[in-house]
DNA sequence: CCGTTGTATGCGTGTATAGTCATAAAGACC
DNA sequence: GGTCTTTATGACTATACACGCATACAACGG
Protein backbone atom coordinates (compact mmCIF):
# COMPACT_ATOMS: atom_id res chain seq x y z
CA UNK A 1 0.00 0.00 0.00
CA UNK A 2 1.28 3.26 -1.08
CA UNK A 3 2.12 6.72 1.07
CA UNK A 4 -0.84 8.14 -0.43
CA UNK A 5 -3.63 6.78 1.60
CA UNK A 6 -6.01 3.70 1.79
CA UNK A 7 -8.54 4.51 -0.65
CA UNK A 8 -8.94 2.30 -3.11
CA UNK A 9 -10.28 2.12 -6.56
CA UNK A 10 -14.88 2.45 -6.65
CA UNK A 11 -16.22 -0.35 -8.60
CA UNK A 12 -17.49 0.48 -11.74
CA UNK A 13 -20.78 0.35 -10.67
CA UNK A 14 -20.66 2.43 -7.78
CA UNK A 15 -18.72 5.29 -9.98
CA UNK A 16 -21.67 4.66 -12.47
CA UNK A 17 -24.59 5.53 -9.02
CA UNK A 18 -22.10 8.64 -8.17
CA UNK A 19 -22.00 9.88 -12.04
CA UNK A 20 -26.15 9.49 -11.91
CA UNK A 21 -26.75 11.14 -8.93
CA UNK A 22 -23.91 14.36 -9.52
CA UNK A 23 -25.78 14.37 -12.79
CA UNK A 24 -28.81 14.94 -11.11
CA UNK A 25 -27.43 18.21 -9.99
CA UNK A 26 -25.77 18.97 -13.13
CA UNK A 27 -28.95 20.78 -14.32
CA UNK A 28 -29.51 24.44 -13.11
CA UNK A 29 -33.65 24.12 -13.65
CA UNK A 30 -33.13 20.65 -11.25
CA UNK A 31 -31.09 22.91 -8.52
CA UNK A 32 -33.50 25.50 -8.49
CA UNK A 33 -36.61 23.19 -8.26
CA UNK A 34 -34.47 21.88 -5.06
CA UNK A 35 -33.72 25.36 -3.99
CA UNK A 36 -37.48 26.38 -4.29
CA UNK A 37 -38.57 23.60 -2.25
CA UNK A 38 -35.98 23.77 0.76
CA UNK A 39 -37.63 26.98 1.47
CA UNK A 40 -40.91 24.98 2.26
CA UNK A 41 -43.53 22.59 0.12
CA UNK A 42 -44.67 23.95 -2.99
CA UNK A 43 -47.73 22.88 -5.19
CA UNK A 44 -46.23 22.60 -8.90
CA UNK A 45 -47.99 25.30 -10.15
CA UNK A 46 -46.16 27.60 -7.98
CA UNK A 47 -43.05 25.66 -8.88
CA UNK A 48 -44.12 26.75 -12.92
CA UNK A 49 -44.92 30.31 -11.64
CA UNK A 50 -40.87 30.46 -10.31
CA UNK A 51 -39.15 28.82 -12.22
CA UNK A 52 -40.72 29.87 -15.89
CA UNK A 53 -40.26 26.59 -17.75
CA UNK A 54 -43.50 24.33 -18.58
CA UNK A 55 -45.68 21.93 -17.09
CA UNK A 56 -43.94 18.77 -18.62
CA UNK A 57 -41.03 20.02 -18.02
CA UNK A 58 -41.36 20.46 -14.89
CA UNK A 59 -43.12 17.25 -13.56
CA UNK A 60 -40.18 15.64 -15.60
CA UNK A 61 -37.52 17.26 -13.62
CA UNK A 62 -39.90 16.47 -9.99
CA UNK A 63 -39.90 12.70 -11.27
CA UNK A 64 -36.42 12.34 -11.74
CA UNK A 65 -35.79 14.13 -8.32
CA UNK A 66 -38.29 11.95 -6.51
CA UNK A 67 -36.95 8.26 -7.90
CA UNK A 68 -33.50 9.42 -6.21
CA UNK A 69 -35.18 10.38 -3.23
CA UNK A 70 -34.42 13.90 -3.16
CA UNK A 71 -38.24 14.92 -3.14
CA UNK A 72 -41.56 13.30 -2.34
CA UNK A 73 -44.95 14.61 -2.81
CA UNK A 74 -48.39 14.52 -1.47
CA UNK A 75 -51.42 14.21 -2.94
CA UNK A 76 -54.37 17.47 -1.79
CA UNK A 77 -57.21 16.45 -4.08
CA UNK A 78 -56.16 16.48 -7.82
CA UNK A 79 -52.52 18.55 -6.54
CA UNK A 80 -49.29 17.34 -5.65
CA UNK A 81 -47.41 19.27 -2.80
CA UNK A 82 -43.88 18.73 -3.15
CA UNK A 83 -41.24 19.11 -0.47
CA UNK A 84 -37.47 18.20 -0.65
CA UNK A 85 -36.81 15.25 1.52
CA UNK A 86 -32.91 16.05 2.67
CA UNK A 87 -30.12 18.18 3.42
CA UNK A 88 -27.67 16.36 1.52
CA UNK A 89 -28.08 19.07 -1.68
CA UNK A 90 -27.47 21.86 0.48
CA UNK A 91 -24.30 20.12 2.09
CA UNK A 92 -23.22 19.49 -1.32
CA UNK A 93 -23.42 22.44 -2.39
CA UNK A 94 -21.96 24.16 1.66
CA UNK A 95 -18.91 22.10 0.21
CA UNK A 96 -18.26 23.35 -2.93
CA UNK A 97 -19.19 26.88 -2.21
CA UNK A 98 -16.35 26.46 0.39
CA UNK A 99 -13.87 24.91 -2.14
CA UNK A 100 -14.99 27.82 -4.54
CA UNK A 101 -14.07 30.59 -1.65
CA UNK A 102 -10.99 29.20 -0.95
CA UNK A 103 -9.83 29.18 -4.47
CA UNK A 104 -10.71 32.81 -5.55
CA UNK A 105 -9.02 33.57 -2.67
CA UNK A 106 -5.99 31.64 -3.37
CA UNK A 107 -5.61 33.21 -6.50
CA UNK A 108 -5.84 36.99 -4.91
CA UNK A 109 -3.04 36.34 -2.65
CA UNK A 110 -1.20 35.26 -5.69
CA UNK A 111 -1.84 38.50 -7.37
CA UNK A 112 -1.31 40.81 -4.47
CA UNK A 113 2.08 38.55 -4.05
CA UNK A 114 3.25 39.47 -7.95
CA UNK B 1 -39.31 35.00 6.96
CA UNK B 2 -40.69 31.49 6.80
CA UNK B 3 -40.69 28.94 9.17
CA UNK B 4 -38.66 26.55 6.52
CA UNK B 5 -35.52 28.24 7.38
CA UNK B 6 -33.35 31.44 6.50
CA UNK B 7 -31.90 29.44 2.96
CA UNK B 8 -32.82 32.01 0.25
CA UNK B 9 -32.68 31.12 -3.18
CA UNK B 10 -29.12 31.79 -5.10
CA UNK B 11 -28.99 33.39 -8.02
CA UNK B 12 -28.44 32.13 -11.12
CA UNK B 13 -25.08 32.67 -11.50
CA UNK B 14 -24.33 30.59 -8.68
CA UNK B 15 -26.91 28.14 -9.39
CA UNK B 16 -25.39 27.69 -12.78
CA UNK B 17 -21.71 27.46 -10.71
CA UNK B 18 -22.73 24.86 -8.71
CA UNK B 19 -24.36 23.12 -11.70
CA UNK B 20 -21.24 22.98 -13.94
CA UNK B 21 -19.46 22.27 -10.66
CA UNK B 22 -21.16 19.10 -10.54
CA UNK B 23 -21.31 18.29 -14.03
CA UNK B 24 -17.78 17.78 -13.92
CA UNK B 25 -18.75 14.79 -11.52
CA UNK B 26 -21.53 13.49 -13.51
CA UNK B 27 -19.18 11.69 -16.03
CA UNK B 28 -17.61 8.61 -15.01
CA UNK B 29 -14.56 8.87 -16.77
CA UNK B 30 -13.73 11.78 -14.63
CA UNK B 31 -14.87 10.13 -11.54
CA UNK B 32 -12.34 7.26 -12.80
CA UNK B 33 -9.65 9.61 -12.94
CA UNK B 34 -9.96 11.23 -10.25
CA UNK B 35 -10.15 8.64 -8.31
CA UNK B 36 -7.09 6.97 -9.40
CA UNK B 37 -5.32 10.00 -8.68
CA UNK B 38 -6.57 9.92 -5.31
CA UNK B 39 -3.89 6.62 -4.95
CA UNK B 40 -1.19 9.04 -5.71
CA UNK B 41 0.27 11.04 -8.71
CA UNK B 42 0.24 9.46 -11.75
CA UNK B 43 2.01 10.59 -15.68
CA UNK B 44 -0.92 10.44 -18.43
CA UNK B 45 0.90 6.87 -19.59
CA UNK B 46 -0.32 5.54 -16.81
CA UNK B 47 -4.11 6.62 -16.66
CA UNK B 48 -4.32 5.47 -20.35
CA UNK B 49 -3.67 1.91 -19.72
CA UNK B 50 -5.66 2.02 -16.32
CA UNK B 51 -8.60 3.32 -18.17
CA UNK B 52 -8.77 2.57 -21.88
CA UNK B 53 -9.87 5.76 -22.47
CA UNK B 54 -7.64 7.35 -25.71
CA UNK B 55 -4.95 9.77 -25.10
CA UNK B 56 -6.73 13.08 -26.54
CA UNK B 57 -9.64 12.31 -24.35
CA UNK B 58 -7.66 12.07 -20.88
CA UNK B 59 -5.87 15.00 -22.18
CA UNK B 60 -9.34 16.90 -22.19
CA UNK B 61 -10.88 15.48 -19.33
CA UNK B 62 -7.70 16.37 -17.28
CA UNK B 63 -8.12 19.73 -18.46
CA UNK B 64 -11.36 19.97 -17.75
CA UNK B 65 -10.68 18.76 -13.77
CA UNK B 66 -7.60 21.05 -13.72
CA UNK B 67 -9.55 24.20 -14.99
CA UNK B 68 -11.45 23.77 -12.03
CA UNK B 69 -8.89 23.08 -9.96
CA UNK B 70 -9.22 19.10 -8.75
CA UNK B 71 -6.04 18.55 -10.05
CA UNK B 72 -2.98 19.81 -11.06
CA UNK B 73 0.28 18.53 -12.74
CA UNK B 74 3.99 19.07 -12.89
CA UNK B 75 5.97 18.16 -15.68
CA UNK B 76 9.16 15.35 -15.69
CA UNK B 77 10.07 16.36 -19.18
CA UNK B 78 8.18 16.02 -21.59
CA UNK B 79 5.88 14.13 -19.06
CA UNK B 80 3.03 15.27 -17.19
CA UNK B 81 2.43 14.26 -14.12
CA UNK B 82 -0.96 14.89 -12.44
CA UNK B 83 -2.51 14.79 -9.04
CA UNK B 84 -5.60 15.07 -7.04
CA UNK B 85 -5.82 18.97 -5.72
CA UNK B 86 -8.24 18.44 -2.73
CA UNK B 87 -10.58 16.04 -0.62
CA UNK B 88 -13.65 17.82 -1.64
CA UNK B 89 -14.37 14.95 -4.16
CA UNK B 90 -13.88 12.54 -1.30
CA UNK B 91 -16.19 14.23 0.60
CA UNK B 92 -19.06 15.12 -1.60
CA UNK B 93 -19.11 11.10 -2.20
CA UNK B 94 -18.89 10.08 0.91
CA UNK B 95 -22.02 12.39 1.58
CA UNK B 96 -23.89 10.34 -0.99
CA UNK B 97 -22.59 7.32 -0.28
CA UNK B 98 -24.25 8.04 3.44
CA UNK B 99 -27.35 8.40 1.50
CA UNK B 100 -27.54 6.00 -0.69
CA UNK B 101 -27.18 3.34 2.22
CA UNK B 102 -29.32 5.60 4.18
CA UNK B 103 -32.44 5.23 1.34
CA UNK B 104 -31.38 1.21 1.09
CA UNK B 105 -32.04 0.88 5.11
CA UNK B 106 -35.10 2.06 4.76
CA UNK B 107 -36.38 0.39 1.87
CA UNK B 108 -35.14 -2.66 3.80
CA UNK B 109 -37.36 -1.68 6.80
CA UNK B 110 -40.74 -1.48 4.93
CA UNK B 111 -39.97 -4.38 2.95
CA UNK B 112 -39.74 -6.09 6.42
CA UNK B 113 -42.36 -4.36 8.17
CA UNK B 114 -44.97 -5.06 5.59
C1' DC C 1 -71.52 10.25 -16.95
C1' DC C 2 -69.31 14.47 -18.37
C1' DG C 3 -66.70 18.55 -18.01
C1' DT C 4 -62.85 20.66 -15.61
C1' DT C 5 -58.50 20.90 -13.64
C1' DG C 6 -53.95 19.12 -12.74
C1' DT C 7 -50.28 15.76 -13.89
C1' DA C 8 -47.86 12.44 -16.84
C1' DT C 9 -46.09 10.99 -21.31
C1' DG C 10 -45.22 10.22 -26.53
C1' DC C 11 -42.96 12.71 -29.99
C1' DG C 12 -39.96 16.00 -32.23
C1' DT C 13 -36.17 19.43 -32.25
C1' DG C 14 -32.10 21.52 -30.88
C1' DT C 15 -27.88 21.59 -28.42
C1' DA C 16 -24.14 19.96 -25.72
C1' DT C 17 -20.56 16.96 -25.28
C1' DA C 18 -18.37 12.24 -24.90
C1' DG C 19 -15.27 9.80 -27.49
C1' DT C 20 -12.23 8.77 -31.72
C1' DC C 21 -8.84 9.72 -35.40
C1' DA C 22 -5.64 12.60 -37.51
C1' DT C 23 -2.61 16.20 -36.83
C1' DA C 24 -0.30 19.99 -34.76
C1' DA C 25 2.43 21.87 -31.14
C1' DA C 26 6.00 21.52 -27.43
C1' DG C 27 9.83 19.66 -25.18
C1' DA C 28 13.99 16.45 -25.09
C1' DC C 29 17.99 14.29 -27.37
C1' DC C 30 21.24 13.58 -31.48
C1' DG D 1 18.09 21.41 -37.87
C1' DG D 2 15.97 16.71 -37.56
C1' DT D 3 13.72 13.17 -35.08
C1' DC D 4 11.32 11.09 -31.39
C1' DT D 5 8.13 11.25 -27.62
C1' DT D 6 4.36 13.22 -25.10
C1' DT D 7 0.49 16.30 -24.88
C1' DA D 8 -3.03 19.40 -27.04
C1' DT D 9 -6.41 20.47 -30.48
C1' DG D 10 -9.39 20.64 -34.86
C1' DA D 11 -12.89 17.94 -37.13
C1' DC D 12 -16.23 14.53 -36.96
C1' DT D 13 -19.88 11.18 -35.27
C1' DA D 14 -22.94 9.41 -32.06
C1' DT D 15 -25.64 9.81 -28.18
C1' DA D 16 -28.01 11.81 -24.39
C1' DC D 17 -31.21 14.80 -22.88
C1' DA D 18 -33.37 19.51 -22.06
C1' DC D 19 -37.44 21.62 -23.40
C1' DG D 20 -41.88 22.51 -25.65
C1' DC D 21 -46.28 21.00 -27.85
C1' DA D 22 -49.95 18.10 -28.06
C1' DT D 23 -52.39 14.70 -25.82
C1' DA D 24 -53.57 11.07 -22.74
C1' DC D 25 -54.54 9.98 -18.10
C1' DA D 26 -56.23 10.69 -13.19
C1' DA D 27 -58.98 13.01 -9.66
C1' DC D 28 -62.59 15.85 -8.32
C1' DG D 29 -67.37 18.38 -8.90
C1' DG D 30 -71.74 18.66 -11.12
Amino acid sequence: MGVAGPGSIPSPELLEEFSQFFRLLSEPARLQLLCHLRQGPADVATLIEATGFSQSHISRQLSQLQRAGLVSCDRDGVRLIYRADTELVEELCDLVQKRMKQRLQQQLDQLQTA
